[in-house]
DNA sequence: GTTAGTTTTAAACACCTGTTTTAAACATAA
DNA sequence: TTATGTTTAAAACAGGTGTTTAAAACTAAC
């Protein structure tokens, strides 16, 4: 074992953060749960801030570079891109997979992952953003310029609003999904895993790409 | 003035929630922006909750009632349903429309609903929820309602889903809304305001509700 | 003008926060 | 074993939190 103590905070921080957000959850809360003494969080992070972009790291590190490898395959494989939204729908696929993929071992993860994305856009937790996007900022922008070919029809402005909506129907989906699945609960026969969650959105976030720009209704 | 002090913590709450979420924002700032005492929260408002509760209330109440009556005049006059599609964008721009009506004196509170909505659906213990839920649900269930009739090819549960996952995509765009026009800061001309969201998601929305379901990608 | 009810004020309360400190325990190599 | 570096431990620190208290100020009715 290399280091038990600091897996065990991750392992803690990652499920209280994702319950209850980044300011709502204590040091304490996450040393007790995680059966550690309080100030291995500073020696071993440095600080609240440290680990809070160590949990995300965890997650986004494999998840870029997996992401990565995929698109390199996609870009290097000939595509006489017979249909924008046939390309569409295989680029989310591999968004979706490499997601899915990350989270295999832990399912658990992938949910927490997309609440911290969320907290992090949603609570203004503006050092965790800039961290996140000047440590896989390149994945995302290399996901977004294959992405720019098959939505010609817009602007830079407006492509990169675009995608931002489509990824907050994704993020907000998979972080809400235990509500979700409360909600409905006894309501309908079939319970919905977050694979299928991201399987249902591929096609719908294909169309919601190519969903026309208008003036007025 | 029938109670200045009140109306001013309401402002300043509305503002300071907003740009900063309901946990990092104090009581003490609320008051000393609104020029107020610090105790005034809890003599007014009882707790930091009920004011929290009574900034969201001043929203969500003209927004379920003018909702409602827009709802009502749609299903009085006569739509001979042309298309599927321009009744679902008229139906998502009535909603659109409601929420800058509401809106239209204090631009912050919409940002502020969607933050309590994004928080409501993303807490595991749904207690915010279930409140919201038994307030004002009855004008949301009425909006589902006609909105089914336009997305008649497919199950109740996998329409269940798909509303989620636009109003996902909705909530998240603007509770988001601070930190996507901090990144794209002096990077594109015009300002993107929660109007111009909205605006934009209107035919998004529209075309992701009749995207495909798609067994396999 | 006096009284009763409401609102405002300043101070204090009790508690929780992230972080630091100092000493003890542990591990590893000479 | 001794020496060295790393990890853990308990306690304290300095500051911020929501809330309460008790006195003061104000407002309106008689």
């Amino acid at each position: 074992m290399t280091h038990a103590t600091t897996d065990r905070i991750l392992d803690a921080a990652e499920v209280e953060f994702a319950a209850h957000g980044f300011v709502e959850t204590s040091v304490r809360t996450i040393t007790t749960k995680a059966k550690v003494n309080l100030a291995a969080v500073n020696y071993h992070f440095g600080s609240k801030k440290g680990l809070i972009q160590a949990v995300t790291d965890r997650f986004l590190g494999p998840l870029s570079q997996h992401l990565q490898i995929q698109l390199n395959a996609y870009e290097k494989s000939a595509h006489q891109s017979q249909n924008d939204e046939h390309e569409l729908r295989i680029l989310f696929n591999i968004l979706a997979q490499s997601c899915q993929y990350v989270a295999q071992h832990n399912h658990h993860s992938l949910a927490v992952f997309a609440r911290l994305i969320n907290t992090a856009y949603s609570q203004s937790q503006g050092h965790l953003r800039k961290h996140l996007m000047k440590q896989y900022g390149a994945s995302f922008l290399y996901f977004m310029k294959i992405l720019r070919q098959f939505m010609p029809v817009m602007t830079n402005e407006q492509f990169f609003w675009r995608f931002h909506y489509l990824l907050g129907m994704l993020v907000f989906s998979l972080s809400s999904s235990e509500a979700l699945l409360a909600i409905c609960e006894g309501e309908y026969a079939s319970h919905r895993g977050l694979d299928q969650i991201m399987a249902d959105l591929v096609p719908i976030m294909a169309s919601a790409a190519q969903a026309p720009i208008l003036g007025d209704c």
